[in-house]
DNA sequence: ATCTAAGCGAGACGGTACGTCAAGTCTTACC
DNA sequence: GGTAAGACTTGACGTACCGTCTCGCTTAGAT
């Protein structure tokens, strides 16, 4: 694993504490006005940073604030193994909807994933440091219950994980989020139904 | 149904030439450099049309894009109604995935949704103009068949229609589009299914 | 003498309550605001007359000032003749002086010279129908007081106006204009004095 | 002696070859389109520098064109003593004559005074930086002769000085240069005159 | 223990686009 | 036909950021 996503002149010699400085700038300036407000500018005259320093370490401002959205999301969305599926998979798109309703996140994700479609570096990063390591814990965790007989062995697992994701994606991105555990739930109960499993 | 859905003066004396030329220029360069690299500036030179009256009628280029995009749709995913629900919402979620795969419209609406999050009028616009018609004739057929027994009485048709829309806006924002019609089928057979209708 | 100083198209129906509420406007907003945001925008909004008619009179805004800068100069310099020639050329200046000292004549007056240097048609304007008058004035004050033997026979008449009026027109423009009556009067008995008089 | 006449961020990382196609640009585009048709736009453009930069060290067009203007004056009207009033004050004085008539020297300076009148800041720089220095070595020179006899002690000087350049201004401003030396002389010899020095 | 090369802050630079303003032209409807 | 209203193209305004580029400075690793 890759300790360290951002890129190039690979030093030690790195300032942690401009780095940290850069990130917490940029995750306020987010909360204050908006992703689309954000600028370089912006980051590097809050953080008391050169704007050469960013660029040094940084592609773009959405791999900056990918960075600092990275690190907070790893901690909030754990996949637990409880034995109950639907118990599970509650707590994870539940852990998901909560991080993506407190300021800057939501935004912040939402600007990020708003530059996917014009930045192609951006794009694999997403996929692969954000994306496919938490669709792969989905995946995993399905796979056990199917194992475990509370799935058919048939079932078609991605399509699952879409379709869990799917409305939470849209509705963050229509500005309609999802409302609460039991929207949550409905929509886990739902899925699994449509995979042939007992009901929730 | 509001005929004029752009804003503000409001007159009789528009120049609808004005109106076509930034229409489709704003197209073309969506699919020449991608939404990112449009802008106002240069969607009034290759319209030939002046940057104050682009700024007379609309508020901003993703206002521009989502006029021209929606008059696109309106025809593109049209509702039928063949008796077989199924088939029926194969076909719309079909035309809507071949919209979105087809430049510009795909990147297009990529590009506006990118802004529904810091921009509360162009929010409302896409809910209003774009989504809600659309969603509303989904859950019309759905509430059909419902009547029809193709469907359970008690199935939750919103749900239903955000499991359908979902995994498209999902695999559109990450730009893993659906790839086939199999797919689709897929996708509709699960939701249908995860409604407790008999299977397809 | 053309009575319309205003231009082209020569008619008995042109609207004298616009002409007067478009000079005006000019005056007041030059009062204002300053010559230099004076705009026929502002005119016209001003006055409730269309752009159109404005540029269907007058080629220019400086035209427009011109026109209404004259209407009140005529009035305020009249040419005395009391039979003490630096009495008469003292309350000539002073008139100017003063004239040059009221909003918005002051700054108005500065603002048409400061487009004589790039509008020739205007140049034309200012030279025939401000300047000259007033000069030939002066000088056949000067000649009067000439054959009275006030003056030598040889004196430089035309010289001895420009040394009148170069000072009053030098102070306006550096914004320090001639402060009293002793000031000018001063400067009569110079000029004067230059040309071999005898002393005031 | 200020050796930056230019104003603000004061710094040694200026570029002096900003500056220096700045103000070369500033005086070919007065010689071409003459003063009114000047921007900082073409300015810009033409010297291969940005915008920004330009504004940045400047307040307004204007004052790139007074500092290149103050540029050329400076060397162009030097103060002699050869003992001969008269006829230093004909040197001098044939030298902002001669400046004046050179494009695009003379509308370029006809163009700064026609702003002095709505910008303070500019009038002031004007002042300081060009009328008072010129003026005091007039009249530093002027007092010379004083005490040398060839003017009577009780002379106002700043009077003589006033009536020396207030012809060359008016003249200028109306676009009626001073034509020969013979005329100069001539102003030369009343002004001289006027203050009760023997005849020149 | 001192070189020395890197990262660093600061910020000037050439650019592109912004959103606004006024110029001057043109069309429509009224009188 | 002159007029008020106002939409239109053009082009400049002054500002904001972009991403690049010196500058000196500090600072850590290698000498």
């Amino acid at each position: 694993m890759n300790t360290s996503p951002s890129s190039s002149p690979s030093s030690m010699r790195r300032s942690e504490s401009s780095r940290r400085a850069t990130l917490d700038a940029a995750l306020d300036l987010c909360t204050e006005r908006g992703y689309g407000r954000v600028t370089i500018e912006a980051i590097a005259a809050r953080a008391g940073v050169s704007k050469k320093t960013i660029y040094r370490w940084w592609p773009s401002k959405s791999a900056v604030l990918l960075e600092a959205f990275t690190e907070m999301l790893v901690t909030a969305t754990p996949f637990t193994d409880t034995g109950d599926i639907a118990e599970d998979l509650r707590t994870h798109i539940s852990g998901a909807v909560a991080v993506l309703a407190v300021p800057p996140f939501g935004p912040a994700y939402a600007g990020i994933l708003s530059e996917v479609h014009h930045d192609d570096e951006l794009a694999e990063t997403v996929r692969t440091q954000l994306i496919e390591p938490r669709v792969q814990e989905a995946v995993d965790r399905l796979r056990s219950a199917q194992t475990q007989g509370q799935i058919p062995p048939d079932a078609d697992l991605h399509l699952a994980v879409e379709m869990l994701y799917g409305p939470v994606y849209y509705r963050h991105l229509l500005r309609k989020p999802m409302q609460d555990e039991a929207a949550v739930a409905k929509l886990v109960d739902h899925v699994l139904r449509s995979l042939g499993a007992a009901a929730g």
